[in-house]
DNA sequence: ACCTGAACACCGTTCAAGT
DNA sequence: ACCTGAACACCGTTCAAGT
């Protein structure tokens, strides 16, 4: 028995769910399950934010106090940690059989960081939570098969796919402050527009490029990355 | 007049440090300044990590209200950004004239790492918010110098610095994290460990891989990235 | 086994009132 | 100009008491 079958995760999901039938005398409100949980966490996270998640909105949503979410919640960590496998359910990884792998492993890549950027909370919840889960699992594994197609084996694989994803997600963080907030990003821009040309010449020569580019410079991010662990396996 | 001219900098962190002189009724007590207060911050944030750094800890520490530091700090997030910065003050630019470009920047994103790792909440605080100030600028005006001695320019370099510093914040924030907690950490790597082999064979079969590494793997990632710059560029 | 209310020990920020 | 106290609107988590 794994931890991650994804039998168990549905079992661990609906846990309660056998018990719905006997409750007939008040059928209005839904009875608690930590798959409502997360799915009521999401929608919170998807609309507020990772700072306007928290577990007593959770429960007001679902209409009970916030100590009863401890019955299927170990704390506020781990629940975070389900909400975002469950934010990435919907990360293409798509299976046509003359698909090259290169074009495959930048599209799924593309699709994590699309997700991401679509909910700016989401993209924040990836940069400080170990990625735990089915979906998570299910695409790890699908990054590791395409490098593999391409030539990159063992311990650079490894090392490679966490390289992979610390870039997709930084890039879909940063990308996602900038939409949202404006002023955060916005500010940073202003202040290197001005910067002493005498102190720091480089970055006042290059203040244009630090800021620009958008899917141009993420799919460059990438191949260099490729192109870097092609290199280092001759 | 620039933001970041380092004249402006000190001016601005010892704002109120002429009006000292003036109080000789009470001694004892430290006036407030924006340095003294990001100072404590710091100090907190060593100490006690992201989470444990608060506006009621900062002035509790200072032996006053949380209300008297607004008069110094505009809101919490804009503390965060300046005790960043201070954080960062330790980074070593060596610059002895015959030393080789990509030994010095290795060098510098190595010391950038290891002094997040040595403080996991400014490693937190690296992740989340955006580098400001005179001590993140010196090292990116460094980093560009020696991408540039290097042969990288213009866009390579600009976006390519930001790729250096994605990752090197990134595995520092992973290995402080996997050092303290533990717990977060051990329980991915067990999970790993017990994961169903059918399902994800390839993750299966690289358990041990995917967790192995310290110093090594980080150096590893960076020549991954230079290599895989130097490469686009041809 | 699940749910509830109340409590504990915290947060950031504002604002009128003082010096 | 700076500092203070009190208030407002929040947090996560625990625990005894209920069903």
């Amino acid at each position: 028995m794994t931890p991650f079958d994804k039998g168990d995760w549905k079992r661990m999901m609906n846990k309660s769910e056998r018990t719905i039938i006997s409750r007939r005398s008040r059928p209005a409100k839904d009875p608690l399950s930590k798959d409502l949980i997360v799915r009521t966490a999401l929608e919170i996270l998807k609309n507020q934010g990772l700072s306007g998640l928290s577990m007593r909105k959770i429960a007001k949503d679902l209409d009970t106090g916030p100590s009863s979410l401890y019955v299927y919640v170990k704390n506020v960590q781990e629940l975070r940690a389900y909400v975002l496998d469950y934010g990435l359910e919907k990360v293409v990884l798509s299976d046509n059989q003359d698909g090259h792998w290169k074009d495959e492993l930048f599209d799924v890549l593309e699709s994590y960081q699309m997700t991401l950027y679509e909910s700016p909370g989401i993209a924040e919840l990836a940069l400080t939570t170990l990625p735990i889960g089915p979906n998570s699992l299910a695409m790890i594994e699908y990054i590791l098969q395409r490098l593999h197609a391409g030539g990159i084996h063992s311990t650079s694989a490894a090392w490679g796919v966490d390289q992979l994803f610390i870039y997709a997600t930084s890039v879909a963080f940063e990308q996602a402050s900038r939409k949202q907030d404006g002023t955060a990003m916005d500010s940073l821009y202003v202040s290197y527009q001005s910067v002493d040309a005498r102190e720091y010449p480089i970055i006042s020569s290059l203040k244009e490029e630090l800021f620009s580019g958008e899917q141009e410079r993420f799919r460059w991010g990438l191949e260099v990355i490729l192109q870097g662990m092609l290199q280092m396996q001759k």
